[in-house]
DNA sequence: ATACTTACCGAACGAACGTTCGCTAAACTC
DNA sequence: GAGTTTAGCGAACGTTCGTTCGGTAAGTAT
């Protein structure tokens, strides 16, 4: 009998690129798989991609790759969980650096673009394939996108708090997300700044428009 | 011989909720159905979603349906392209009552946000299935969109020059885009505000943000 | 040397897919 | 009212899909 239960081995930390090197074979196969399963969900979308298609590029057979996981389903939930869990253990790393909150913002949308350009396929999936998964394993990237989206959320209320501001904090999330998730649509390396140069000029769009809030003319300003 | 050729009938304005009323059979029958498919295509996307689903909702049948459109794939293009179609042509309209250059974004962001909650299931599939197409009428849909940009990006410039600012057109747009499309992966109507007031916190933003030039502290400025 | 586990593979299964064929009946045209 | 077009259907075609079955051959443990 193979391994690869439910839990797919307790998953000791595969593929991104600069991680730790995964230990054993499998951890290493398992790994080579799932990025060039990103790189086929990503090009023709989850359903439109196949295990055929993986076979191919992978150089693997067809019934070799289920040794490694169980469905298809499972592959998606693999990329999704680890790019969502790595991008936000980096959050949290580099959030401690600094106690100021419009630095801490700033490093949060900087780290957010740094992570997504360099892996950007795996990032695509995450953003497009957003309502793909069913049940359990739904449940499970959701909770984790709550908690990504609770510290970006508790990072502008400081800010707010800290400036005496008023927004709503929802719609600042859900904006800021907005602006830096849509990079995936159309970032080009040969002719796009990169990750740095962005945030900052993100970063200057959204807290100059929060922190302006002496506005111009217009605005009969709603209250809170 | 059953009619639907290429170009579908040159297409009388069918859909759309409010817009003119079909007045053919055929044309009010087609609106039917790119209705129930554009809601199919919304809820599993376009590779999970089956001609099959589309007979079970609209009541017709598997065959039948071929009499009105010559495949899956142009059932997408004549949805992405009539709802790309009529909200430009409302955001020209409107555009036209107006000579501010930042009212006139204003006014740009409030229709885009307007039709895209009034129109949501269709404005979801053009922004979602962004890549499907291919060729001819990927070629046909990518040339609304810039058109649809370089509305945008004109607005853009106006402003800047009006005001003397300095920012990159480009990713400003771009930028822009991300926080007005990215509403379809989140606003609820039961808990979050309607397009005007959407509009107008946006706007704030957003317009905040460019013309807020002289920041605050950080900043070495990168020049253009 | 033997037993067990790991790491695969060729072939196939049943289901679902987009599309087409051949047909009917009603609706207009002249 | 004969002839043509429009609107639609049931059944099937050929393909592709995710997944599984039954096997092999090389490690690893004892």
């Amino acid at each position: 009998m193979p391994q690869a239960g439910i839990e797919t081995r307790v998953a000791g930390l595969p593929l991104d690129g600069r991680a730790a090197a995964p230990e054993s074979h499998f951890d290493r196969q398992l790994a080579r798989l799932l990025k060039h399963a990103a790189h086929i969900f990503c090009e023709k979308g989850y359903e439109g991609a196949s295990m055929r298609d993986l076979s191919r590029a992978s150089g693997m057979s067809l019934a070799g790759l289920y040794h490694y996981f169980e469905s298809k389903e499972e592959l998606l939930y693999l990329i999704q969980k680890h790019a969502f869990q790595t991008i936000m253990d980096q959050a949290r790393e580099r959030l401690a650096g600094s106690a100021d909150p419009e630095e801490r913002v700033r490093i949060f949308i900087e780290n957010h673009l740094e992570y997504f350009l360099a892996n950007k396929e795996a990032m695509s999936v995450l953003t497009h394939e957003d309502e793909t998964l069913r049940n359990g394993r739904r449940g499970e990237i959701r909770a984790i996108k709550r908690e990504y989206y609770r510290i970006c959320f508790d990072l502008l209320e400081d800010l707010r708090r800290a400036r005496g501001l008023e927004f709503s904090g929802r719609l600042a999330v859900l904006s800021l997300f907005g602006m830096i998730n849509w990079i995936y649509t159309w970032h080009n390396p040969r002719v796009d700044a990169g990750a740095k140069q962005l945030a900052e000029q993100m970063g200057d769009i959204f807290l100059g428009g929060l922190m302006n809030q002496g506005n111009h003319k217009r605005n009969k300003r709603v209250k809170a």
